[in-house]
DNA sequence: AAATATTTGTCCGTATGTATC
DNA sequence: TGATACATACGGACAAATATT
């Protein structure tokens, strides 16, 4: 019976336990099921459910004839969800996280120019010339931009901002609500602004080219408040 | 055999699947876990794991006697995996998510600012008087300030922020890693800030008490570049 | 109000495929 | 090659919670 919680849940939280206070790292093995179930007296069945549902949330895999091994940090299991959300009526969960998205990438893009290095430059350089040439491939467009944008603030290190983003753009290739073949010409306009900013090291000018990039007409213009403060 | 993948995650879309068929909204059930089960031609257990998977991820909620409930849109979720990512060494998932927080209020607020109505500020003046007196009961300080920032940004009605914002204030209230007990009447003057712009209807005003309330010790000053742009 | 049916919750046992040694 | 350990998957059974009549 659920006398707070459904057991699973407990058991998913004794999981958890187990693994904080064994200090168990990303590629440590769980105890086998048959071992969890005895030592929290529960079936093998209630073990299971706990562990599928860690393995859906990206946070251990389990193989058979192998064990259950615990993972690194990840957030891309949003999508999983955010799949199942996309149901006819709830399709603005999608314009909702672009909007999100681009919030993200404008507030931190500041950060983002004084961490990139010349090698990560030198990868957008790249990025952007194969995305002129990208017209023919289908899909192939997504990659290069997704690729773009997570190169951009990857130096930051933030592991949860990576995820995030990761997990938007895994939706935006996925239903590819920008259509962007129209006018890709003009996309790659937009994407050559922002690394030409950060070649000649203009802060001003990458400011004015990443808001540039998100001014299209799909977008919103997120307004700035600069010309009100001050 | 894992012919493709896990029995599991097939069955994982093949409800998917069903609920975009029958197009099933927040608040309808599913099919009997044993009707699924023969109809996907697995067993019950597998089905069972399926949905419980589905469970964590805030999907759906199982309830004995009554049945599988579709929920609305939630990212509440993350919580359940960002405290499972929780271990020693990787503590730093819990500032960068407050990382992230701070620069999402500090973008939206110019939408939010536009977008409150009197009854959310007048919600806002109630939250912070009682904040004011919140000295003395343990976590009450914490589910105040919780409510405070979250009203701040529900007018926008983007339920992908609102979610997000959510869970992170989960992980705040549960890791209590801020600890403003010791300068909270610091924290009542920057909430009392805010408000006081609200009502005044101080745009330029509303945004210093902002940054202002970012800008403790804890927090990094996100910087601004208004002084650099223009 | 009470009996009955439905549905999820939990357990047990067994067989099979697979990875590792 | 074989043996072992493990996850995978199945089926049946009963309990508990809820809904229905």
């Amino acid at each position: 019976m659920a006398a707070d919680q459904k057991l699973y849940v407990q058991v998913l939280r004794q999981i958890h336990q187990l693994i904080l206070d064994r200090g168990l790292k990303p590629g440590d093995l769980l105890p086998p099921e048959q071992v969890l179930a005895a030592e929290f007296g529960v079936s093998r069945n209630v073990v299971r459910e706990a562990i599928k549902s860690m393995e859906v949330m990206g946070i251990v895999r389990a193989v058979a004839g192998r064990g259950t091994e615990l993972l690194p940090f990840s957030m891309e299991y949003i999508l999983q969800s955010m799949l199942f959300f996309q149901v006819p009526g709830n399709e603005s969960a999608v314009r909702q996280m672009f909007d999100v998205r681009r919030h993200l990438e404008l507030s931190y893009m500041r950060d983002a120019f004084y961490a990139l290095e010349k090698e990560d430059i030198q990868h957008l350089r790249e990025v952007v010339d194969r995305i002129r040439v990208s017209y023919e491939q289908e899909g192939l467009f997504s990659e290069l931009d997704r690729d773009f944008h997570l190169t951009l603030f990857r130096p930051l290190k933030n592991a949860v901002l990576d995820s995030l983003m990761n997990a938007i753009w895994e939706v935006d290739v996925r239903f590819q609500l920008e259509e962007k073949r129209p006018h890709l010409g003009d996309s790659v306009a937009k994407h050559e602004a922002v690394v030409q900013a950060l070649e000649a090291h203009d802060f001003i000018g990458f400011v004015k080219a990443m808001e540039y990039h998100f001014s299209s007409g799909k977008y919103r213009n997120p307004g700035s408040y600069e010309e009100e403060v001050q």
